[in-house]
DNA sequence: GCCTGTGAAGGATTTCACAGCC
DNA sequence: GGCTGTGAAATCCTTCACAGGC
């Protein structure tokens, strides 16, 4: 046993999980890799290699029991749990990540925000109290958090993951619009609107001067967005 | 001429370009791409490779003019020029979107707001008026929207996407969970804060159990975050 | 000496195509 | 007939390594 993973499976499983919970929401019970393919843009065969690192979860002639396989996926990904997350910045930004509601159902709960400016410490974004960034290292070893959340501005963004890592944090998603680094042993994600849309113009422009001439290197078409990604 | 140009390649764009706006801004004039490599966890040979698509940009024995090649890969790129947006959906995330002050100075302007909420219409968020969701397809084929960002809940984001491929939009932004798809004429990224998370989890979930058994499969380390498609 | 640009090599990922099973 | 699981083939992407130029 015990096969090398590539990355990019490890990135197509939520999207598969969250095809398969909408499902499941709306009472289908078997689906087939062609079907769910057509609803992911995604070919049929790569959803079944993909799977197929895993265990065999099919039935031949029929498809996949749906609970089931999203059973199965949230097994995989460690979704059959909680995992504690933090939010360092609570500017606009951090505000927003705060106070969405779309993390805790699915089992991220954010245990405390931490912020530079004084006027902010003490005071509280939904149920999370803001606490002094000076605190960070001190609660995060306490508080054995899993995933670190970066939303300060980009000059500070790579002192802040610094922290997080020194602190045993082992996953950050990272919201400033800068490339943090992060040793080896560290997973770092980042989620920049900004960057998906430059990247997309490239293919807007190519358009556009298709309509006016030959010029210009040809281009192959995208597919699963982002990231990604990548993003995205 | 007219290379094949990798999509993997447009996404890396972006992020040579944000890195290179920033040794600029520090006053910085050359680089070589061994040092940008280093800012940006990705390697040199990459960094070469990718800009080789393009021209030839550097010179020998001392590496790439900082303002020079920010130029040519913004000219690559189209961010020598603006770009219309509008934002479908103007609940918490829509408002944060628009409010969010970081697309403007990067040449996309959001022209407008549209939201099925009557209560809403009419009203304002900073200077961005909020539209009917009934004016959307005259509006944007009016207006000549280059990107279309969904900002509605999931269960609406796929009649939104195509409400906005048929008025024409050739670029699309998803912030709503679930995968809408596009047809292959149209780019389409998605954001999505909770996919990032999904996938970390696996990582995290590896460390944990590895510390207890020598069971679970073997994993490849990661690079260059997201995007993926991030996707990011 | 240092660094780019790039063919060629090496690896990784996707797709094909079919045996096997329901 | 329909569909999975999977080796093999094909494609795509990254890295190597070095000629060429500063």
């Amino acid at each position: 046993m015990s096969l090398e993973i590539p990355e990019v499976v490890i990135n197509r499983l939520p999207v598969y999980a969250r095809a398969l919970a909408t499902l499941h929401a709306s009472g289908e019970t078997v689906v087939s890799s062609q079907v769910l393919g057509e609803a992911l843009d995604v070919t049929p065969a790569q959803i079944r290699k993909d799977l197929s690192y895993f265990g065999r979860f099919g039935k031949q002639g029929r498809g996949y029991n749906v609970p089931g396989l999203l059973g199965k996926l949230q097994e995989i990904l460690g979704l059959d749990r909680r995992w504690k997350v933090c939010v360092v910045g609570v500017g606009r930004l951090g505000q927003a990540i705060v106070e969405y509601g779309g993390f805790g159902p699915q089992g991220f709960d954010i245990l405390a925000a931490f912020d530079a400016d004084e006027a902010k410490v003490g005071t509280c974004v939904g149920e999370v109290s803001i606490r002094d960034i000076s605190e960070l290292q001190a609660f995060l070893e306490e508080e054995h958090v899993d995933i670190g959340v970066v939303a300060v501005p980009a000059s500070a963004a790579q002192m802040v993951t610094d922290e997080l890592v020194g602190a045993g944090v082992k996953a950050i998603l990272n919201y400033a619009p800068t490339t943090a680094t992060v040793p080896s042993h560290v997973v770092i994600r980042h989620i920049d609107p900004v960057l998906e849309m430059q990247s997309m113009t490239f293919y807007l422009k190519q358009r556009d001067s298709a309509a006016l001439s030959a010029e210009g290197p040809i281009v192959r078409a995208p597919a699963l967005g982002g990231r990604r990604t990548a993003s995205g």
